[in-house]
RNA sequence: GGAUCUUUAGCUCAGUUGGCUAGAGCGCACGAUUCACAUUCGUGAGGUCGCUGGUUCGAAUCCAGCAAGAUCCACCA
């Protein structure tokens, strides 16, 4: 194939990447010896679309997995699909209901395997998604979480702690969402700043004494008030001390409760009395707990009111009893005023609707030991984090966790394998036969209970399951998620993984921040500024996209996604096309272009393989330390400043063929994990390559001579100094360029003319005209006099600005304490430059004087 | 209430143990142009590194305080 005027990515593209999926080039090595490298792709949503977070993982993954390929490691990225519970039963849900369905209008079974049909349907997207960002995953590895081998580790999980005591069963407040039906974990639900009212509500005491005939309690839920079971009161409250213990007869039933004495009371809030709901707060039943007291359950799973509320409240919503309380209260003189507060109140993330806390019967898990094995892996800093700050924040978050409820009411899930004794409802058996909905077992028969499982339960596993067929995979390399996964997930795989597997699930963890839209603002739907990942692919090309959402982004910290460095990122990619093209169409014009010696005759060789030899040492630094964006950016200024702009400009006029293939080979491997289409297209293209650039090994380093390397850098220097005059001098003409005594310029004479475009470079015994304010050289432009007088003002401006050069440095090097602390090498710099300065000065000022 | 992060050129951002003249991409200005590339080439302008102190021979970098913005956690009867 020919190389066209201009890379475009898409007509490339798919075929690239079906080459390295036939070829089987993601497969992790076969060599037992090869080190292993491995990194489980965060599973995305199965019947979901990839958005830029995803395409921003996508691409660091890659890198890493791409350069460990070719550091020679075995290297296997692992990719997947999360059935995403919830997410999509939400999404389920909806269609039934468009249908004029509901979930209760199917049994479990039945509901399970539509959504397993639904989303089969919508599966594939995601993937042919992964692939057109370039993922280099192992596709014969994929794993979908509903898979039987993941089913089948998380029941092991689950028997062992069930075995270990560490699940229990628990009649606890959950989160509760009534449009959803189903409760979530703590960290799933949303809290908002509401406006509410904060009522003063009068309960009269049983038997008042010493004129005390009431206490006044402040409440927003008065609603919950038939739900109460005590009323508590701060025991250093002076207020209330005498009426601790006494009874108060509950309003609107034929109750009566204590008044107890709890911390919990906050003296400086409302009235300081507070009613106490132990069915229906979170901080009530935990005093409740503290206190004996009983649990009254008036609001139903269906967000309506309950019998025990009493009959003339049954049946109400929450609001609509409120309301009725509150004219009840009113009617009986107990309500005693009303303030607006703002509070924050729990919603459902999807449905917005408030979270009620209920009593429901759950499984939980015990996570203090699970917690605290993981915080001493952290603190043995057994596994790394970047940035670091994050490894702190989950250690807090360990520490502070409370027991995690692991069941959910939907049914898309991996169903929870537990059965209930018909008679006895204490009496629960652990078993794997969830298909049956109910079983027997020595003479009892036993329900299936009909929860399944948190999806961080068995995401929380994922490392482990994603790896069973490789075991010396396992712990994996690093995990990279996004900052928001740090306490569902990584806290989880962590604490699962070293409870079943006794060791870290990783070694390193590296957190990437949000993409925030352009101006720096979190992308949504609401705002309409979410930006594609797949337009901008096909826009730009995928190997653009990579190189523009690492660009200028570093780990943990949210930033703005720009189009322009994309662009940019697209540049380059077309200038390596047209780098290549150049060096293809060479190679065809010299028949004994077949030499594959490689020599360096020419300083800038010499420079160019010092160049990229660096340059391949400090990618390895960088990636190492997973400093992406440095990495591409020393890439994208060796390639185009250095390689292009000089390199291949000297090699018009020297043509050493077989260091050109040479280095483009080099360039294209360094450049493949960033960019790996655009180089392995072009690899393809290429005459004299061979197999995939995929599977290549990271370039050796170039031998060559440093003196004759610095010597080009002077010669740089001299080029851009003569461009520089050529454009600032009056009339912008191109001058005839003179020498002195200058090995160096009389050995490049050619090359500076053709760099510069001076008409001529000859060397004279004679100099006149301007002289170039280079130490070191003795170079003059031959200017008309005329020209040199309109210009004498640019030189009094370059003496000036020498001068105070030479200030500075003199300043630096006359402080006694500088030449005594700072280090020697950047003091003889430092003297080295000073005298250097000065003695050019000196010519400077005499040429100064010729002129007038 | 607790914690973390951010503040550097017009914009979006790099800048790892403090080191000399603070960088990139894009944008801007000026110039170039038959043959690798206009997705190009060359040259240039643009910054008291949020503010105030401190440590140091030397601070964008370390410390303290302040200001602004963002995110997370907890709590809110």
């Amino acid at each position: 194939m020919k190389f066209s005027k201009a890379y475009e990515p898409n007509q490339y593209e798919p075929d690239i990447y079906a080459l390295w999926e036939s070829s089987n080039a993601f497969a992790p090595s076969s060599d037992p010896a090869s080190d292993p490298y491995t990194i489980v792709m965060p599973p995305p949503n199965a019947n979901g679309n990839l958005h830029i977070g995803h395409g921003l993982t996508i691409a660091l993954e890659d890198i890493l997995t791409r350069f460990h390929r070719l550091q020679g490691e075995s290297a296997w990225y692992i990719p997947g699909a999360d059935h995403a519970g919830f997410e999509t039963w939400v999404v389920y849900e909806k269609l039934l209901e468009r249908a004029g369905k509901s979930r209760f209008d199917y049994t479990r079974d039945e509901l399970y395997s539509q959504v397993w049909d639904f989303v089969q349907e919508q599966r594939g997207n995601m993937e042919l998604q992964v692939r057109a960002l370039g993922a280099s995953c192992d596709w014969s590895s994929f794993t979908f979480t509903l898979d039987p081998k993941v089913i089948d580790t998380v029941y092991v999980t689950f028997q062992k702690l069930w075995e270990d005591q560490l699940v229990y069963r628990g009649e606890k407040l959950v989160n509760f969402c009534v449009k959803h039906q189903t409760a979530f974990a703590d960290i799933e639900v949303v809290h908002k700043e509401d406006k509410g009212k904060l009522w003063d509500i009068a309960y009269p005491l049983a038997n008042p004494a010493n004129g005390i005939t009431e206490v006044i309690i402040s409440t927003t839920r008065p609603e919950t008030l038939l739900g109460d079971t005590a009323v508590a009161v701060n025991p250093e409250d002076p207020r209330y001390k005498k009426m601790i213990s006494k009874k108060v007869k509950l309003p609107l039933t034929d109750r009566e409760i204590p008044i107890i004495a709890d911390a919990h009371a906050d003296t400086t809030f409302g009235t300081g009395a507070v009613k106490i709901t132990p069915a229906h707060d979170p901080n009530d039943f935990e005093v409740a707990g503290r206190h004996n007291l009983p649990l009254i359950t008036v609001i139903g799973f269906d967000g309506k009111m309950t019998a025990e509320a009493g009959a003339n409240y049954e049946g109400l919503t929450v609001l609509e009893a409120r309301k009725k309380v509150l004219k009840d209260l009113e009617n009986l003189g107990l309500l005693r005023g009303d303030k607006t507060i703002v509070h924050s109140v729990g919603h459902c993330y999807k449905c917005d609707s408030v979270i009620e806390p209920l009593l429901k019967d759950q499984w939980f898990i015990k996570v203090r030991p699970l917690a605290d094995r993981a915080i001493a892996a952290l603190e043995a800093d057994e596994i790394k984090f970047k940035p670091a700050s994050k490894k702190q924040a989950l250690i807090h978050y360990l520490k502070n966790l409370k027991d995690w409820n692991i069941s959910r009411q939907i049914p898309w899930g991996i169903p929870i394998p537990a059965f209930q004794n018909s008679t006895d409802p204490t009496d629960w058996i652990f078993d794997t036969r969830v298909d049956l909905p109910e079983i027997a077992k020595a003479s009892h028969t036993y329900i299936r209970d009909n929860d399944t499982f948190d999806t961080w339960f068995s995401s929380g596993q994922w490392p482990i399951i994603t790896t069973l067929s490789r075991p010396s995979h396992y712990p994996t390399s690093v995990m990279e998620t996004g900052s928001d996964l740090l306490f569902p997930w990584i806290s989880r795989m962590i604490m699962l993984g070293l409870y079943a597997t006794n060791d870290i699930p990783f070694k390193d963890v590296y957190m990437h921040g949000m993409v925030l839209d352009e101006k720096a603002q979190k992308m949504s739907k609401s705002k309409g500024n979410v930006i594609n990942p797949m337009e901008i692919i096909s826009a730009y090309g995928s190997d653009a996209f990579r190189i523009g959402i690492i660009a200028s982004r570093s780990a943990g910290v949210n930033q703005a996604f720009s189009v322009s460095k994309v662009i940019a990122g697209r540049n380059l990619c077309n200038k390596l096309w047209n780098i290549s093209r150049f060096i293809q169409h060479m190679v065809d014009e010299n028949s004994d272009a077949s030499s594959t010696n490689i020599t360096t005759e020419h300083m800038g060789e010499d420079w160019i393989c010092q160049e990229l030899t660096h340059c391949s040492k400090k990618v390895k630094d960088l990636i190492g330390k997973y400093r992406f964006a440095e990495a591409s950016e020393l890439l994208y200024d060796t390639i185009w400043n250095k390689y292009a702009d000089w390199f291949l400009e000297t090699q018009k006029i020297y043509k050493n063929l077989p260091l050109l293939r040479k280095t483009l080979e080099h360039i294209l491997i360094m450049l493949h994990p960033f960019a790996p289409f655009v180089t392995e297209t072009i690899w393809q293209n290429l005459s004299w390559t061979t197999g995939l650039l995929i599977s290549q090994k990271w370039p050796s380093e170039l031998t060559s001579d440093p003196m004759s390397a610095s010597q080009f850098e002077s010669l740089i220097i001299i080029i851009s100094t003569l461009r520089a005059h050529f454009q600032s001098l009056p009339g912008a003409k191109r001058y005839p360029v003179l020498f002195g005594q200058d090995s160096l310029v009389d050995d490049h004479q050619l090359l500076i003319q053709f760099l510069t475009k001076a008409p001529s470079v000859t060397s004279t015994d004679l100099p006149k005209g301007l002289r170039l304010a280079i130490p070191n050289h003795e170079i003059y432009l031959d200017i008309p006099e005329k020209v040199l007088n309109e210009h004498q003002k640019n030189l009094e401006d370059r003496i000036m600005e020498l001068g105070r050069e030479i200030d500075t440095l003199t300043l630096r090097l006359s402080n006694p304490n500088y030449l005594a602390k700072a280090p020697q090498h950047l003091v003889e710099e430092s003297q080295k430059q000073q005298s250097e300065k000065e003695s050019l000065l000196e010519k400077m000022k005499q040429e100064l004087s010729l002129i007038k």
